[in-house]
DNA sequence: TGCCATAGTTACCGTTTAGTAACCGTGATG
DNA sequence: CATCACGGTTACTAAACGGTAACTATGGCA
């Protein structure tokens, strides 16, 4: 329930510097980010930082839910991007390994943290969700639409 | 272009603890930041952990392109993960602030890491990407299509 | 009386996204 | 001769996203 000002601090004055390094970049890292940061994409690249090398079948088996269409285009947006390195090997039936790139490496790391914020504040967002969604009930109760 | 191994094999040994800790959790986290780790979302934490507190019509200034309802529609998203806190004045003209609540500080310091490695790599995605039309390119030259 | 500002909400509509399902090539196997 | 495995591609469709513009409420002010 203790807040760590000294950390937030540091935070915000982080996030102020690399405001002022470069406005443009500010656009431009923004971009990098959206596409990175997509649900597929991050899953994905999980599931590579953990098994190391896989084939496309077997790593559409771990990623669970993802339809086979989704996967190759994920994985060619990311091939694209630098995060991942494709190796077909020409024999048939074909055999086709993924891996990650020492890019594709940083950004499991970097995204590590907010990976376990996201575990550490499940039990706070859904207790924030049924909290907001009980004060529209009442503000609904309260004030009936037509 | 040397690659620290230590470290990504430290992180490939989070990545894998975390996995065995709780199978269903893998779902629950990876929707909440689906959810979070959207374009507006980001932008909106960025901005508020840069200034503090803000209003409407400031927010939509500093939050470049967004349109009117974007913005409401995405802080109320916020409100609801428990991400910002809107404090609404009863005057007139109204007057409503926001402000990150101490979940939204600590999602905007786990970000920071991923700020941080887009800002670091942007020219080697620039790259990854060129490259990786070139070759496509290339290919399209030697098998053209019908 | 009419207009201003603030912080929205609503209707409409085009664009983008994601899922389903069918199809493709190829060589080995039955 | 037909089928399977593998790693895709393509067409179709439903749903979501996001933008524009018009509308809302309220008290103050000219």
């Amino acid at each position: 329930m203790s807040v760590d000002f000294t950390k937030h601090a540091e935070v915000q004055r982080k996030l102020a510097q690399e405001e002022k390094l470069d406005p443009r970049v500010q656009g431009l890292v923004n971009e990098v980010i959206a596409r990175v940061a997509d649900k597929w994409t991050m899953t994905i690249l999980d599931v590579l930082a953990e098994h190391g090398e896989l084939r496309f079948t077997r790593l559409s088996k771990l990623v669970t839910g993802i339809s086979q269409k989704m996967l190759t285009q994920t994985l060619r947006e990311m091939e694209r991007e630098g995060l991942v390195i494709r190796t077909v090997h020409p024999v048939v039936p074909p055999r086709v390994e993924y891996r990650l790139t020492d890019l594709g490496l940083g950004l499991g790391a970097a995204f590590c943290g907010v990976w376990v914020w996201a575990e550490q504040n499940l039990a706070r967002i859904e207790e924030a969700r049924t909290e907001f969604d009980q004060r529209a009930a009442d503000a609904q109760r309260a004030y009936p639409r037509t």
